[in-house]
DNA sequence: CTAGGGTTAG
């Protein structure tokens, strides 16, 4: 009885008369649930405004919820005109406007604000299971905790607790604020899961950084689900924070085996393996999966390009950003982050200073922190530590922990004077409080290398009055899938004997070619001269690498992870020991890469 | 009608 309209469009395919029978109006509501034009929407729309009022509220109720749909694009003013005309929206209603709000990309507030006229509208409507992802998700994007946590207390009241996505959502939210417990709570407390529960429970902890608790509900998952493919972007990013390659190329390799391809050669996922093997060390693999890309997007060149900086590949770096561009890529602001980072590992001033100027004028891209940082770092760590402090006190935005330390580091390298250095080290102590150790054993090496005896022991007392804690330096390894970690000094490993024994081995073969120990950067001076001598040697990555040498195969790098930066010693005993033992050394820093061969770093020894 | 990023300086 009903006539099949096609929703094709133009020509119009609806007479717009002034029929009101019953007939043509079963047909314009069948047109409404077709029609995916906007224009003609509201057309019809105004049309029905004019011509039956009585029906006015039952198509303005049609209507909006179409406008509304996701297959439309979001008109919010008008939305709110139509929303406006209803004399008594129900809970659908309400809901749906707050859903057009939560994924609108500028009025997520309105979806909150919304959420607030719905509970004040009157008794006979309210929330229901389907209103608080969407009231979350703005929550989870606002950081609006306390408004989140006003809408956990309803959904209790309103026995919605029982609810997958409601509790789902409720994770989210709870992680995006940075409440991780509470976000836990409510996922052992969940009567049911799904997929998603696991998927964002896990994200939650990769996006804080616990990336070995992401790891181990990773494993628990598994004996209920089957991880998809929003499980491994996860898992590939803990694999890329831990620096877990054999892992990661598991992850891979699964992705390859159960997703179809659509899936496995996707943008993101494939974006997320590229930054994968550079993080895990592994640039030559992180080059091939990203020349093997169908597509790629902004994000892919900036992986690459990050990759290549982090590597100290300056070259192949302004390569990667010259070919993007070429190819038609609009570089962001984050591609210069990597290009400038580019340009600091490798001392590169002049080009430095130009790729800045040509982001700001030739991109229009405003420098943020982390630009400036780059560049604080590079002048300063060059020399030119005049122009790094004049930059950072006329820089845009308000500097950070960051770029005074490492201002600090650089006049520690560049003996850059007592003065200068105490007046960037107040600067640190304001902005921190005073509980950061490192810049603690900077001043202290700058005390001393002036010889300041009195200052560097006065620090000390500091120290201790302030209970200031040496971060332990602690370097990891991953021999067959199982990663070893050691601190500094440490003896706890089941196989100490045998590495302390090794160390001495490798002493003797040190010294055979005429190494001498290089003290200058030995953590405090007095340690020296209360005669831990063999502090040096202690340090976490000579035991790690002593385990990695007990357990190499032929032809394969030692890959090891430190928390910390290597000191000059470490770094020419590491240059050492892979021509004395023919291996390469990979050692992932606090901030790059060091690649050991044949006696030389890649980093050629300006780091 | 309902759930799940975007990357970044040392």
């Amino acid at each position: 009885m009903v006539t099949p309209v096609t929703p094709c469009l133009p020509p119009h395919p609806l007479p717009l008369n002034n029929d009101t029978t019953h007939h043509h109006h079963r047909r314009l509501l069948h047109y409404l649930t077709q029609c995916t034009s906007i224009s003609h929407l509201k057309q019809i729309h105004a049309h029905t405004l004019r011509t039956s009022p009585t029906q006015h509220n039952s198509h303005s109720l049609f209507l909006f919820s179409r406008i509304l749909h996701s297959s439309i694009s979001y008109d919010l003013n008008y939305a709110f005109r139509v929303f406006d005309h209803i004399e008594e929206p129900n809970t659908f209603m309400w809901n749906i406007l707050i859903r057009a709000c939560a994924h609108s990309s500028d009025r997520k507030k309105q979806a909150i604000l919304t959420y607030h006229d719905m509970l004040s509208s009157g008794a006979s409507v309210g929330p229901d299971k389907h209103t608080f992802p969407f009231v979350l998700k703005a929550c989870a994007y606002l950081f609006c905790l306390s408004e989140g946590k006003q809408a956990h207390a309803q959904i209790l009241k309103l026995g919605l607790d029982s609810d997958v996505y409601v509790n789902n959502s409720l994770i989210h939210f709870y992680a995006s604020c940075g409440c991780l417990d509470y976000a836990r709570d409510v996922f052992e407390k969940m009567p049911e899961r799904s997929v998603v529960t696991w998927n964002v429970m896990i994200d939650a902890l990769v996006q804080a950084g616990e990336f070995e608790s992401a790891l181990k509900l990773f494993d628990e998952m598994q004996s209920s689900f089957e991880p998809d493919w929003y499980t491994l972007q996860s898992i590939v990013n803990a694999c890329a924070g831990l620096g877990a390659l054999s892992l990661g190329m598991w992850v891979h390799a699964y992705v390859m085996k159960i997703c179809d391809s659509n899936v496995a050669d996707g943008v993101l996922l494939n974006s997320s393996f590229v930054e994968m093997y550079c993080k895990c060390g592994s640039l030559e693999i992180a080059e091939q999966v990203f020349e093997r890309m169908h597509k790629r997007n902004v994000t892919s060149w900036n992986s690459m390009i990050i990759g290549y900086a982090m590597h100290g590949q300056a070259e192949a770096a302004l390569d990667c950003f010259a070919r993007m561009v070429n190819e038609g890529f609009m570089p962001n602001s984050v591609t210069f982050v990597g290009v400038l980072s580019a340009c600091n590992h490798r001392g590169m001033v002049s080009e430095g200073r130009k790729y800045f100027d040509t982001m700001i004028t030739d991109y229009k891209i405003e420098p943020v922190l982390e630009h400036y940082g780059c560049l604080v770092d590079l002048l300063a760590r060059a020399g030119f530590i005049d122009e790094a402090l004049d930059l950072v006190s006329n820089m845009a935005v308000k500097p950070d922990v960051v770029i005074w330390r490492s201002l600090l580091d650089a006049c520690c390298k560049k003996n850059a004077g007592v003065e200068l250095s105490e007046e960037v080290f107040k600067k640190i102590i304001e902005l921190e409080g005073g509980d950061c150790s490192g810049v603690y054993v900077l001043l202290s090496r700058i005390y001393g290398s002036a010889r300041r005896w009195n200052d560097v022991g006065l620090l000390r007392k500091l120290m201790s009055d302030k209970r200031v804690i040496k971060q332990p330096g602690c370097s990891s390894i991953e021999i067959d899938g199982v990663a070893h970690e050691f601190f500094a000094g440490d003896s706890s490993h089941p196989q100490t004997k045998e590495i302390y024994a090794l160390l001495d081995t490798i002493e003797e073969r040190l010294e055979s070619v005429g190494y001498v120990p290089d003290f200058s950067q030995a953590p405090l001076v007095d340690e020296l001269e209360h005669g831990k001598k063999h502090s040096l040697r202690l340090h976490s990555e000579r035991l790690a690498i002593a385990f990695g040498l007990l357990k190499a195969k032929p032809g394969v790098p030692i890959r090891i992870f430190k928390n910390l930066r290597v000191c000059n010693d470490c770094h020419n005993v590491t240059k050492l020991i892979s021509s004395l033992y023919d291996v390469e050394i990979i050692v992932r820093d606090r901030a790059r890469f060091h690649h050991f061969k044949r006696g030389s770093c890649s980093c050629l020894d300006y780091w």
